[in-house]
DNA sequence: TTGTGTTTTATTGCCTCC
DNA sequence: GGAGGCAATAAAACACAA
C-alpha cells in the first residue's frame, strides 16, 4: 500500500476529528483501529433526525466507532449522486461542508454508492437477458413441436402413398423415379429452411395460386439451415393421358411431386441423372 | 437473548491518468 | 509521483427468526 495515506474519522458528537495513518505494515487495518471490548449502545436503524442527533448517544461512543450517516445526510448525498455520480474535488468539498463530514467520507460514500449502483445494474441486465432467453426458448419449443407434428404428417402421407402404389399395378413408382423431368412442365419453388423457421406461419409452404392447392413440406428438418430444398411439382402426364384414354376421370388432378437436394438440382442442370426421392401425391 | 444474514461505512492494494 | 477510481474485504450496525 502507499504509505502515508491519511484517513479521517469524523466525530460529529463532540466536533472532534480523529486522524488515522493507514499503514498495513504497522498493522493498522479495520478492526485494529478500534477497541473491540467497547460496549455498544444500539440505536434503531430507522431513527428520526432528532434521535440521530441525540447527544447522549454520540457522547457515549468511542471517537473511533464507525457511525452511520443520518437520513438527512444520506438524502442529500443521494440527490447529489442522482445529478452526477462522479465527484469533482470542488463538489466534494462543498458537500462535505454542507453535511458536516470529511471530504474523504463523502468520497468514500460516492465510491460505495457507485459500487451498489453497478451491482443493481448488473441485476437489471441479468433480468433483461433472462426474459429475452425465456422468450427465445418458448419460441424454440413451439417450433420444435410444430416440427414434430409435420414430421408425423410426412410419415402418414408416405404410408398413404405406399397404399396407393400397391393399388396401381403396372405403374411401379420406381419407373417414374427414373424418368427424366420434362422441364417445360414443371413449376419450381424454393423454400429456405431458415426462413421457414423464422416466419410467423410455422409449417407448410403452399404452391402458388395458379397451382393446385398442394401442401408441401420440406420433408424433414434435417437439412442444414442454409441449404435450399427444391420441391418440383409436375402434372402426372402419364396418368392424365391414361384417364383420357379410358374415360376414368375421377375428378382428381394428379401431380408428381419430387423433392431434390440442391446438389441434385445442380446435377440436373448439368444434364446429369437425378436421384429423385419424392413420390406421387394427389389432391382432390 | 443469541445466532445469522444483510447493509453500510471504511480500508487496502492495485491500476490508470495526467 | 500524486490523485482518484475500483475491486475486494473488514467490521460495525442493524434486522429478524428461533
Amino acid at each position: 500500500m502507499e504509505s502515508g495515506r491519511l484517513y479521517f474519522d469524523n466525530n460529529r458528537g463532540n466536533n472532534m476529528n480523529t486522524f488515522f495513518l493507514g499503514n498495513a505494515d504497522l498493522g493498522f487495518r479495520g478492526r485494529s483501529m478500534m477497541s473491540m471490548e467497547e460496549g455498544s449502545k444500539r440505536r434503531p436503524f430507522f431513527s428520526s433526525p432528532d434521535e440521530l442527533y441525540d447527544e447522549e448517544y454520540y457522547e457515549e461512543q468511542s471517537p473511533e466507532k464507525k457511525r452511520r450517516l443520518t437520513s438527512e445526510q444520506v438524502n442529500l448525498l443521494e440527490k447529489s449522486f442522482e445529478e452526477e455520480n462522479k465527484l469533482e474535488p470542488e463538489r466534494k468539498t462543498q458537500l462535505a461542508k454542507k453535511l458536516g463530514l470529511q471530504p474523504r467520507q463523502v468520497a468514500v460514500w460516492f465510491q460505495n454508492r457507485r459500487a451498489r449502483w453497478k451491482t443493481k445494474q448488473l441485476e437489471r441486465d441479468y433480468d433483461v437477458l433472462k426474459s429475452s432467453y425465456d422468450s427465445l426458448l418458448a419460441t424454440y419449443d413451439t417450433i420444435a413441436k410444430e416440427n414434430e407434428k409435420l414430421k408425423s404428417e410426412v410419415v402418414s402421407l408416405n404410408e398413404k402413398l405406399q397404399v396407393q402404389a400397391t393399388e396401381m399395378p403396372g405403374e411401379p413408382p420406381s419407373d417414374k423415379k427414373a424418368d427424366p423431368l420434362p422441364v417445360d412442365m414443371v413449376q419450381i419453388f424454393s423454400m429456405k429452411v431458415e426462413d421457414h423457421m423464422s416466419s410467423g406461419s410455422v409449417g407448410s409452404a403452399v404452391v402458388d395460386e395458379g397451382s393446385p392447392q398442394l401442401v408441401v413440406d420440406s420433408v424433414d428438418s434435417y437439412f442444414p439451415a442454409d441449404n435450399y430444398v427444391e420441391c418440383v411439382v409436375a402434372p402426372a402426364a402419364e396418368r392424365v393421358q391414361s384417364e383420357e384414354e379410358d374415360g376414368s376421370d375421377d375428378g382428381r388432378s394428379y401431380l408428381d411431386v419430387f423433392v431434390i437436394s440442391e446438389t441434385e438440382q445442380q446435377n440436373h442442370e448439368n444434364g446429369e441423372g437425378l436421384n429423385w426421392w419424392g413420390n406421387m401425391y394427389y389432391v382432390a
